[in-house]
DNA sequence: AAAAATAGTTAAACTATTTAACTATTCATG
DNA sequence: CATGAATAGTTAAATAGTTTAACTATTTTT
């Protein structure tokens, strides 16, 4: 039955939600926020990236991320080097500190992960992730959708 | 790969985790935070509650707790009762505004969800929220694990 | 050259959170 | 049964993250 189904998974992914944004701000401690941390990866994994590209992708506005960003730059976690092509545009890369923070950060995110997934046989979690890579894909359309009505 | 595995999860939990907030903060606009309509669907569920109760399953402190209420009671939307037996204890109950309020929400949820399931086969979604269940029960036992320790 | 668009910041107001100190009540035990 | 410990909840101060609206500076359009 469809309407028990959209029960169970509204029940679900709320727990799993929680209990793994608990569990990852147990690991950060007091180094980064839960979102602090998505920030600096995100960085880091682009190379640099500008406010607006993170307001974007972390659905914000953009002084959101101004003030993000303005708490790790006094931290000496991030650096803005402003575009001299385009001198409206400023780019954000993380400072050595900043790649050696993320990096301890993750490496224990990580290690959760890992003892998590391992628990499950192979052909469930691959299966999992798949699906849950799809879901990813529909909600993204799901967003467009919303906006274009 | 495992290690291929947990990028993947890493990356896709954080994305799925973000979009679906958003959508439910765009369902549930300017009526309620998500936070609390979390709350509201605690209590509703639970018939009536405490805060203690509410800061072990939202996992924050009870004085966090103490603040989303007294919102929601400056709004008329939660209720408060002292326990004649035990006077310590405060019971949290939804008022009929706020089981209106509530159940507009939720309205919009469920077919938010709905919209999104529907566009998967049903085994696939069916073996998804059944690894889904047994991920929470997982990171139950993590919790209690890091506690432990 | 003037108007419109873009990138980003600032300021004010708000929600959510933590920590520490506090009140009020109940439980435990010596 | 009196006192000290535990429990339930609140308060206050500090911090993080958010939105909206107004703003600066720059580039694009027309």
């Amino acid at each position: 039955m469809i309407q028990e189904l959209i029960d169970r998974y509204i029940s679900i992914s709320f727990q799993v939600h929680k209990k793994a944004e608990s569990l990852i701000k147990y690991q950060l401690g007091n180094d980064l926020t839960n979102d602090q941390h998505y920030i600096l990866r995100y960085i880091h994994l682009a190379g640099s990236c500008t406010s607006t590209e993170l307001a974007e992708v972390f659905e914000v506005n953009k002084s959101a991320i101004t003030a993000i960003i303005n708490r790790m730059t006094d931290r000496g976690l991030i650096e803005r080097t402003r575009d001299e092509n385009d001198r409206r545009v400023v780019y954000l890369t993380l400072t050595e500190q900043g790649i050696e923070l993320y990096q301890k950060a993750q490496e224990k995110i990580h290690l959760l992960v890992e003892s998590i997934i391992t628990q499950f046989e192979e052909p469930e979690i691959t299966a999992f992730i798949n699906t849950y890579e799809k879901l990813a894909e529909v909600l993204n359309n799901k967003k467009k959708e919303e906006l274009g009505e």
